[in-house]
DNA sequence: CAGGGGCCCATTTTT
DNA sequence: TGGGCCCCTG
């Protein structure tokens, strides 16, 4: 069916603004088609959500309830119905991955549409698009460059300095902050309101005015103005808002409830004369408040556009019922939510596993022990490859302890969002000269060292090398002595190359004779190979950071024995990791995962603190906790057939040992969809880490109960004799604790009720930290009253107050 | 100009 | 604890 269509369309080679005034009265030729084949595989409430053309629909889609499906079905019916050809949908994405992926699937099967859609994209590809054409109503050439955040942060550096500002105290990054924010709410310099006209030491306005003026100056934009601008245009260009408006018959938006103020005002001016917009998102899965989307959007959408359809997916194909009842439990504890039921019509299933772990390090190996036994087929379910397993982390900093022990172990991992350290070029390069130190007849490092750092060594000198080697059976190195012998070279080449093999003999001699240390021998390769004085001279803006990752290296280089120790656990993963190639658990933060699926997924770090963050909620209160509780809600429910959640009584935060409490939504996890597992290394149920925090719960033990931190609090866990014979215990087993935590004494921070640094609230004085602990007395500092002594009982932790309207 | 030392701070991230 | 940034010095 094809290529009917392709011919129906075959008109992209026109001008874009001639194909849109050419707008083809498709319906007639729409209606020859025999059927809607696309219609049949969906559920009647996405049937709805396709159908419903016409006037503003919201189409609320839980988790794994077939949003993309539904979305790209819908638009794919506008064009089949004949109500727009592709060049008149306005299809809006958050990322370019998110737009690509739909551009593909749209021109497969079932729908095969072949015109590409020009309006399909993000925000700001969209935007840019538009103000390309339209620069000059803002002052720009419609040339106009684009500036990445490194180049704004350069030139609000500029203007800070040149406004006689103390850099320390007021950091151009915390400015960028500022007007990124106002950007997003789409406020221009003049329209900022007087109530933050105090932002930035009072300049904040003035300096914002200042960066616009400089940007226009330079003919540049930031991205927030691609959006902002736009805005603007439409505002007070009504006809040129008039042209988009009718070009843009149908606006779809996905991901809407991470949409911000000018974003929302983009789509409002943009969908105001025929109201054909529909909206699609999940209100539960807002997660990114802190880069100004506003849950707001979505929740108001109703009252925006009057009259709207509102549609809900709540038959979720992706997790089991356990995982989905426990997702459900955790997202109830939020308050103005639209809400949705999600089930689902799979009967059977793990319930969601909850242990807990003595530390960090502890949690890691378990997992990876996990996961290892997942492989193998594990309680009766089927072998799992490692690509459908994920660690789910809050904070990326989490992520080392995984990776220190994948590569331990020899488990292959993959870190999404960030490249990782061993794929890294100058660390595989530094590999290199190390696997030919201690091997010299290791032919693919000598390939891939021979010219770096440049030599002179080309394409040329390099076959006649391997020419050599191959002519006298020798390895690559052997046949580099040959060729240096013989003076098959020229030149700098041979001067070099014979500088090499020298190295190379000496270093492997030094391999033999153990007489450095590795690490001084590591640090001796490097230097004497040119390879550090390479990147030192290399005047690019990542040498410094690949510099630092050969520090890295080094340093890492001294938690093994020797060289060929280090070599060993890092080749076997490294050799059979032909790039993106095998079989790797995946491990991302929770934004990474969003969107994403896994059968097994695995929840560290549920404490709070990390997770909920407390930073999170210390500076946006109620808001920063629920956006907390939505990002729990994502994580399980990226899970499919069994979601592990764990957490750690002590964990190493900033150098620092802490007691951790597990994290408040673990009482907020349904018991009945909950099984508790039994950490290792302890005897029987008992008394774990997990056994005692998750008993601890009311939820867990299907009691009663509401706060789980004050009763914690009350208890003084920390002291109690369970505690104690868990350290006794492990430290008996020889479990998993490093030597300052074998060796801690409990001490008054975690006798306390209370812990250094703990957000607080006291009835007169208000929020505050605590700074210090003496017997009962805490030293606190008061956001409002400023630093006093009080006696413990007069306070309670801010999570408690949390509950008290404030 | 590059490197060392000291100091401060310490999520989440796309465009 | 440790990484990034700035400043100072050789």
């Amino acid at each position: 069916m094809g290529h009917r269509w392709r011919y129906v369309w075959g008109m992209s080679d026109y001008s874009e603004d001639d194909a849109f005034e050419a707008a083809v009265p498709l319906s007639q030729r729409a209606m020859a088609r025999p059927a809607m084949p696309y219609l049949d595989g969906l559920n009647p409430a996405q049937r709805q959500a396709v159908e419903t053309l016409d006037g503003p629909v919201l189409m609320l889609a839980g988790a794994g309830t077939g949003k993309t499906k539904a979305l790209m079905t819908r638009i794919a019916h506008l064009i089949f119905k004949g109500r727009a050809n592709p060049d008149q949908v306005l299809a809006v994405t958050f990322t370019n991955k998110a737009a690509k992926e739909m551009r593909a699937r749209l021109e497969k099967e079932p729908f095969g549409i072949e015109t590409p859609m020009r309006w399909m994209g993000t925000f700001h590809s969209i935007s840019a698009k538009l103000l390309r054409r339209h620069a000059e109503l803002v002052g720009l050439q419609s040339s106009f460059t684009i500036l990445d955040s490194d180049d704004q942060l350069r030139l609000l550096k500029q203007l800070v300095v040149a406004s006689d500002l103390d850099e320390k105290r007021w950091p151009p990054r915390m400015l960028a902050g500022i007007i990124d924010g106002w950007k997003n709410k789409a406020l221009t310099p003049d329209k900022v309101p007087v109530a933050e006209s105090g932002a930035f030491d009072g300049r904040g306005v003035d300096l914002y005015a200042a960066y616009q003026r400089r940007l226009r100056d330079l003919n540049a934009v930031d991205f927030g103005d691609i959006l902002l601008h736009m805005v603007t245009i439409f505002q007070t260009h009504p006809d040129v808002l008039h042209q988009y408006q009718t070009r843009f018959r149908y606006i779809l938006v996905d991901e809407y409830q991470d949409t911000n103020v000018a974003q929302y005002l983009w789509l409002r001016l943009l969908a105001a004369g025929h109201k054909n917009i529909c909206c699609v998102g999940d209100d539960d899965q807002s997660i990114y408040g802190w880069r100004g989307a506003e849950v707001g959007n979505i929740l108001r959408f109703e009252a925006d556009f009057p009259g709207a359809h509102v549609v809900r997916l709540e038959e979720n194909y992706r997790s089991t019922p356990h995982i989905l009842a426990a997702a459900s439990g955790v997202i109830a504890a939020n308050k103005g939510r639209l809400g949705k039921t999600l089930f689902t019509s799979v009967k059977e299933g793990e319930k969601v596993r909850l242990i807990g772990h003595w530390d960090g390090e502890e949690e890691a190996r378990w997992i990876g022990e996990e996961i290892e036994a997942s492989q193998r087929g594990t309680r009766g379910m089927a072998p799992l490859g490692l690509d459908n397993m994920a660690i789910l982390v809050r904070a990326s900093h989490q992520m080392r302890a995984f990776e220190d022990r994948f590569l331990t172990i020899g488990l292959p991992y993959r870190v999404i969002g960030g490249p990782r350290f061993y794929e890294r070029m100058e660390i595989r390069d530094a590999m290199a000269y190390f696997r030919l130190a201690v091997s010299p007849a290791d032919d693919l490092a000598f390939e891939r060292i021979v010219n770096t750092p440049k030599r002179g060594l080309g394409d040329k000198a390099v076959q006649t090398i391997q020419r050599t080697a191959r002519a006298n059976d020798v390895p690559l190195v052997e046949g580099a002595r040959l060729v240096c012998q013989g003076r098959l070279l020229g030149g700098k080449g041979l001067k070099e190359l014979t500088e090499l093999v020298a190295g190379l003999d000496r270093w492997h001699a030094q391999v033999r004779a153990e007489a450095d240390t590795h690490v001084e021998l590591a640090e001796m390769i490097l230097d004497e190979s040119g390879y550090t004085g390479f990147w030192q001279n290399d005047k690019t803006p990542e040498a410094p950071g690949r510099l630092e990752n050969l520090k890295e290296l080094v340093k890492a280089l001294e938690n093994f024995e020797n060289l060929q120790g280090f070599l060993e656990h890092v080749s076997l993963i490294m050799d059979n990791e032909t790039e993106e190639q095998g079989e790797k658990v995946s491990i991302m933060t929770l934004h990474a995962a969003k969107g994403l699926e896994f059968p097994a997924v695995f929840l560290p770090g549920w404490e709070d603190g990390l997770f909920p963050s407390q930073r999170s909620m210390d500076e946006s209160g109620l808001k920063g906790l629920e956006e907390e509780r939505r990002l729990a809600y994502v994580g399980i429910t990226r899970a499919e057939e069994l979601c592990t959640i764990s957490f750690a009584a002590n964990r190493r935060v900033y150098g620092q040992w802490q007691s951790q409490m597990p994290s408040r939504f673990i009482d907020e996890l349904p018991a009945d969809h909950v099984e508790v597992l039994t950490p290792p290394g302890l005897y029987g149920g008992g008394y774990g880490a997990a056994g005692m925090a998750a008993s601890a719960s009311p939820a867990i033990m299907g009691a009663a109960g509401s706060d789980l931190h004050q009763k914690a609090h009350d208890a003084d866990v920390y002291n109690s004799p369970g505690w104690r014979r868990l350290q006794t215990r492990s430290q008996q087993r020889g479990m998993a604790m490093p030597s300052e935590a074998r060796n801690m004494t409990i001490d008054a921070t975690a006798i306390s009720a209370f812990c250094v640094d703990e957000r607080v609230f006291h009835q007169k004085f208000g929020y505050g930290n605590v700074l210090a602990i003496e017997g009962d007395k805490l030293e606190i500092a008061f956001d409002k009253a400023g630093t006093k002594h009080v006696v413990g009982r007069f306070i309670v932790s801010a999570d408690a107050a949390d509950d008290v309207p404030f």
